[in-house]
RNA sequence: GGCGGCGUAGCCAAGUGGUAAGGCAGAGGUCUGCAAAACCUUUAUUCGUCGGUUCGAUUCCGACCGCCGCCUCCA
């Protein structure tokens, strides 16, 4: 039974799609004013991982995610240096994309951009004028928060106990809003240089939340499965997400919300001003893999703070190349026909454990513990050649369902080596048959310093790569 | 000030009212010409501190200490 802990109640929830055997679900993606950090993609990466379990649970996906390519940040940027807003979000656009690929993750059926999606945008802004949630002022339009009772529900914000401490914090508008805690549907423009839409609304620019609200309702209804983010978005962003989409259709917006956790580096908040900011092209230059990232991101529990450091992920490149190596074995071992009843007994056990910890609002950390126990268990088992033909068969499939979710174990396909390395290879086999050993030290050091490592084993000799 | 999270071996960490998953590192061993890989054994009488509830608490409650986050268009 598959379990989320929904942030709307704060309560663990058994999950129970709309539709028998589908889900909607909706990701609040990238801003695209800079190169998104390794922190940005821990939280793609969690739903990574709901997305590919949910395909594993057999439920037919459409999974939403929203490119932000509006905002304060690159309309000024953008101004700044005299290029349209599309010319400056475009490279960034392409090196999310790259770094989204990079760590193995799917792309959602649908990724909109919000520039794209304006006059969806106006007219619910349209919707809400017409019911009273929201108000022109100084030629921009608020929402009307006194008109909806319902808001604070997902972030148990309570304003009366709120405002003291955090008073010197409260932004001292220059728009005339009618309560401190309204916020911007439409923004009038400031200046000229200032890009605007032409809307039935009138002409401006849009207000940040709007765009989530008009995108995922236009793909996914008015009221759909699954909403996620990274906790920072829950107020004021889902927040007003809920207040604008509830005001303007009087439904339900959402029924289960997940947040994912933020990471630490090295126990503290990533900072540029600390030096320990990573984005994925950083880490990928001092010589780690994305698959190491990749585990690194998903082996705590998305509602768990992570703390990332360099050494953990050194540690993660070698747990990670033990289970691609692991796969790599299985798809090469030679086996004899028939079956050991324990290993099949011991790949249904790892199954039945990675879904049940998974199924426990996605414990990943659950779900390894399986996948090492069983990649131990096999191990043991071809070490001392007690895996059989339908064992291996087994297994492989076994594997291959884990990792369409984890997604972390690596094509274990053959690579054609380059002749010379080969005839190396040759030579060295036949120097060991002599038994000049020297001769074969020397060859193994000559390809180890090449990136190819060798290794003896029962059936001959194997190799693999591994980076510098 | 309001709301929330966390503190478990050298490190990263899961977890539970009934006696501590998994990974990395360390030690010893098997295998090997030597390696590598893999495997086996081993590594927390103990889960921030102090109280309380309980037959029993790391797990529930209270206090305290320490760390992190949201309340600023930051994932």
């Amino acid at each position: 039974m598959l379990r989320f802990h929904n942030t709307l109640t704060g309560r663990l929830e058994e999950f129970r799609p709309i539709r028998e055997g589908e889900v909607g679900m909706y990701f609040c993606g990238p801003t695209v004013w800079n190169l998104a950090h390794v922190g940005n993609f821990r939280s793609n990466v969690f739903v990574d991982v709901l997305r590919r379990f949910l395909k594993f649970k057999g439920f037919k996906l459409t999974h939403v995610m929203n490119i932000t390519d509006v905002d304060d940040r690159i309309i000024n940027q953008a101004i700044e240096r005299g290029v349209s807003i599309d010319e400056y979000t475009a490279p960034y656009i392409e090196a999310f994309w790259e770094d989204f690929d990079l760590l193995g993750l799917e792309r959602p059926e649908i990724a909109p951009r919000a520039t794209r999606h304006v006059p969806q945008m106006a007219a619910i802004i349209d919707r809400l004028l017409a019911g009273g949630h929201a108000y022109r002022s100084d030629g921009s339009i608020y929402y009307r928060i006194s008109s909806f009772p319902e808001y604070g529900k997902l972030s148990k914000i309570n304003f009366a106990g709120n405002i003291a401490g955090a008073s010197e914090r409260v932004d001292t508008d220059k728009y005339e809003k009618e309560d401190a805690r309204d916020f911007a549907l439409w923004k009038a423009p400031d200046s000229e240089q200032e890009p605007t839409w032409d809307a039935a609304i009138g002409r401006g620019r849009p207000g940040w939340h709007i765009e989530c609200s008009a995108m995922s309702m236009q793909y996914l209804g008015e009221t759909f499965d699954i909403h996620c983010g990274g906790v920072d978005l829950v107020f004021p962003h889902h927040e007003n997400e809920i207040a604008q989409s509830e005001g303007a259709t009087g439904k339900q917006f959402v029924n289960y919300w997940l947040h994912g956790e933020h990471l630490k580096i090295d126990g503290e908040t990533m900072s540029k001003s600390k030096g320990n900011y990573y984005t994925l092209r950083d880490l990928v230059a001092k010589g780690f893999t994305p698959a190491a990232i990749r585990y690194a991101l998903l082996s705590v529990p998305y509602r768990k703070q992570l703390n990332f450091t360099l050494d953990g992920l050194r540690g993660i490149e070698k747990t990670v190349a033990g289970l691609q190596d692991f796969h790599a074995r299985l798809w090469e071992a030679r086996t004899e026909p028939g079956s050991n009843p324990e290993v099949r007994a011991a790949a249904a056990r790892a199954l039945e454990e990675f879904e049940a910890g998974l199924d426990d609002d996605l414990n990943t950390s659950v779900a390894l513990a399986a996948v090492h126990n069983l990649t131990r268990e096999v191990n043991t088992a071809l070490a001392c050649a007690g895996l059989r033909e339908d064992d291996r068969r087994d297994l492989l499939e076994a594997v291959g369902r884990i990792d369409s979710v984890l997604n972390v174990f690596g094509r274990p396909g053959r690579e054609m080596l380059d002749s010379e390395v080969q005839t190396l290879i040759d030579e060295r086999q036949e120097a060991r048959r002599r038994r000049d050993f020297s001769r074969a030290d020397e060859i193994r050091d000559q390809l180890l310093g090449r990136g190819i490592v060798l290794e003896d084993t029962r059936d001959g000799v194997r190799w693999k790569r591994r980076g510098a």
